[in-house]
RNA sequence: GUCCCCGUAGCUCAGUGGACAGAGCGGCUGCCUUCUAAGCAGCGGGUCGCAGGUUCAAAUCCUGCCGGGGACGCCA
């Protein structure tokens, strides 16, 4: 009951208005009707109130009376608090439909949230402005991960998006995130691309698991003096197929983090899958499931029990061979995320890895972890078409488009709203001739558009000697203020349910329906009006606080916010 | 065979328990002397895959089916 949000007030005043009828008698005092959840919701018409409550639906039946007998007792209940100054931010309450409280916001409250807006738009929409001081859990999330054995395609587009905005979205509603990338730096296939480039070298066919992109023949001639000369001995052969892996794929990784960085998206921690093994964490993984008697011996290998937490089938941990599987690296690698004190650990996974969830979470739970900390989120397919014909994403084959080459073309802002106008978990067709061709009627221009109308008209009030307000107090009374300022008041609620959700969509739909707001609002309301400073000036306060809405939505989603396009 | 995701307008997708289902793109018709027409106004477009069920209320939850994609290794 320390809402902030309009919405949240407005739920809290009804609460107050429920707990009031009941008090007095109007309703019975039943202990469904005191514990139930208040929900206040956007009516999807106007004329049904800036929010609405279901309140009254919902007790119909533990109370045994009719919705709108409940709700006029609420609505009367909660008049009698509007008298006595205790109605929060609710104006007028009407009792439609089939029992719905239909709630009025009183133009000064939604007056007093964008003065907060406009005194700190640094925070304006964040959780911070939202519930000061409330406990932030840290939160790991592990996206991209791709081995450096070759460029980021547009394959990887989808995680690092969908990574980069879920940790943007976590971070504004008051968590602390730490972005981490796992890499392979000790696998078969740094051998592979190390053998690859030393055949370039010399002359000799790339093997045929070897790597075959042009990225690899531009790197071979680089390769240090030290390793370019052949050794006698085999091992000394060996040695230094994997040194030149190694080089090669420390080169890679550079690469890969310009690319991203380039896209917006940086990376707190860099994680090799060869630390886990040097530091001891598998080994210490793999103790403590065996001191839990997790583990058994069967056909040489050592496996986990993972069917004992509803698995489908045991895994193995390690090879008959001595060796460590995949799943090992990854059960070495939860205890090393829980050493460094996370209370929640995000990992961003392609769907093909669905398979390996429950492995993975079972193990975290077998080793004294708490199951639901540890999450997948699984994103879904992008299916790369162009002329008709299926792309492939093959490395090895070098039959990839680069990431840099699509972005440089359709432009990182463009990209971002792509996916982040869409779940992270449907799979979707792109067409690369249409997605170049359609950049530039991308929804985010639209979005981007009105922020620069705005510091046009800010501009043109600048030139023309007319400030905005200090305060928007008595500012609404018209029907398109009161209108446009509803929206951009709303952008805390829908952070809250985007970090929440852990989604992105609810900001795009919402940067996009107060973009078409402020439109609306330009069309109809003449601005800067010399003739009419007093109005110019309250008309410049409203503006400013929209422009404030849709630069921290955009900036929300690392999308720019032009002031001029 | 088992498991996971998806199925909403011509196309790409929002909406996941509330009051007559939305946006962008595409199609059609109007609107620039006036703060940016990357805009605005309007028209047309829907068996929310199908069938049952739960609920005062279902695109939304449950069951079954159909269609599309994916995963089922001592690969990574």
């Amino acid at each position: 009951m320390n809402a902030t949000t309009l919405r949240g007030l407005a739920g809290d005043a009804v609460g107050a208005a429920l707990e009031r009828a009941i008090a007095s008698g109007r309703l019975p005092d039943a202990p469904e009707a005191r514990s139930a959840e208040i929900e206040v919701s956007r009516p999807a018409k106007l004329e049904h109130g800036d929010v609405a409550a279901n309140l009254a639906l919902r007790l119909a039946r533990p109370l045994r009376m009719a919705p709108p007998a409940i709700a006029a007792a609420i609505a009367d209940a909660l008049r009698e608090l509007h008298a006595d100054g205790a109605g929060g931010p609710i104006s007028t309450v009407e009792v439609a439909g089939p029992g719905f409280l239909n709630l009025r916001f009183a133009d000064d409250a939604i007056e007093n949230v964008l003065d907060t807006a406009r005194a700190d738009p640094g925070s304006w929409g964040r959780a911070a402005a939202i519930a000061a001081g409330s406990p932030t859990r840290h939160v790991n999330v592990e996206f991209v991960s791709a081995n450096p054995t070759g460029p980021l395609t547009v394959g990887n587009a989808r995680g690092a998006f969908v990574g980069d905005l879920l940790a943007r979205v976590l971070e504004a509603g008051g968590q602390r995130v730490t972005r981490e990338y796992y890499f392979n730096d000790s696998g078969t296939q740094v051998r592979n691309l190390g053998a690859s480039i030393l055949a370039i070298r010399e002359g000799r066919p790339i093997p045929e698991d070897g790597y075959h992109g042009e990225y690899v023949v531009e790197l071979a001639p680089n390769l240090p003096p030290e390793l370019a000369v052949a050794r006698d001995a085999a091992e000394a052969e060996d040695e230094r197929t994997w040194a030149a892996g190694r080089w090669a794929s420390d080169r890679i990784r550079t690469g890969i983090e310009a690319s991203l960085a380039a896209l917006g998206v940086r990376f707190d921690v860099w994680t090799s899958e060869g630390s886990l093994t040097a530091n001891g964490w598998v080994d210490r993984a793999i103790a403590r499931l065996r001191d839990g008697g997790h583990l058994y011996e069967q056909d040489g290998a050592t496996w986990f029990r993972s069917t004992a937490f509803g698995d489908d089938k045991d895994r193995v941990v390690i090879r008959s061979n001595g060796s460590l599987t995949y799943f090992a690296y990854d059960i070495g690698y939860v205890i090393e995320k829980f050493s460094r004190g996370f209370d929640h650990l995000i990992y961003i996974w392609g769907a093909d890895h669905h398979g390996t969830v429950a492995r993975v979470r079972n193990a975290a739970e077998a080793m004294g972890f708490d199951k639901s900390a540890v999450e997948m989120i699984l994103t879904g397919w992008v299916h790369f078409v162009e002329n008709g014909q299926e792309l492939s994403m093959s490395k090895r084959a070098g039959t990839f488009i680069a990431l840099d080459d699509l972005l440089a073309e359709l432009g990182a802002d463009a990209a971002r709203w792509y996916f982040a106008s869409r779940g992270a978990n449907v799979n979707m067709d792109v067409d690369i001739e249409v997605a170049k061709r359609q950049s530039s009627e991308n929804p985010v221009y639209y979005v981007q558009y009105a922020h620069a109308r705005i510091a046009a008209i800010l501009r043109k009030a600048a030139a023309t000697g007319l400030t905005a307000a200090p305060s928007l107090a008595g500012s609404l009374s018209g029907a398109e203020e009161r209108a446009l300022a509803l929206i951009a008041a709303r952008l805390p609620e829908v952070v809250e349910d985007a970090a929440a959700a852990q989604e992105t969509q609810g900001i795009t739909t919402y940067a996009t329906e107060l973009a078409t707001a402020f439109h609306a609002f330009y069309r109809d309301a003449r601005v800067v009006d010399p003739d009419e400073p007093a109005r110019s000036a309250s008309r410049l306060a409203l503006v400013d606080a929209t422009r404030i809405s849709l630069a921290n939505a955009l900036g929300l989603l690392g999308i720019s916010a032009p002031e001029a396009m």
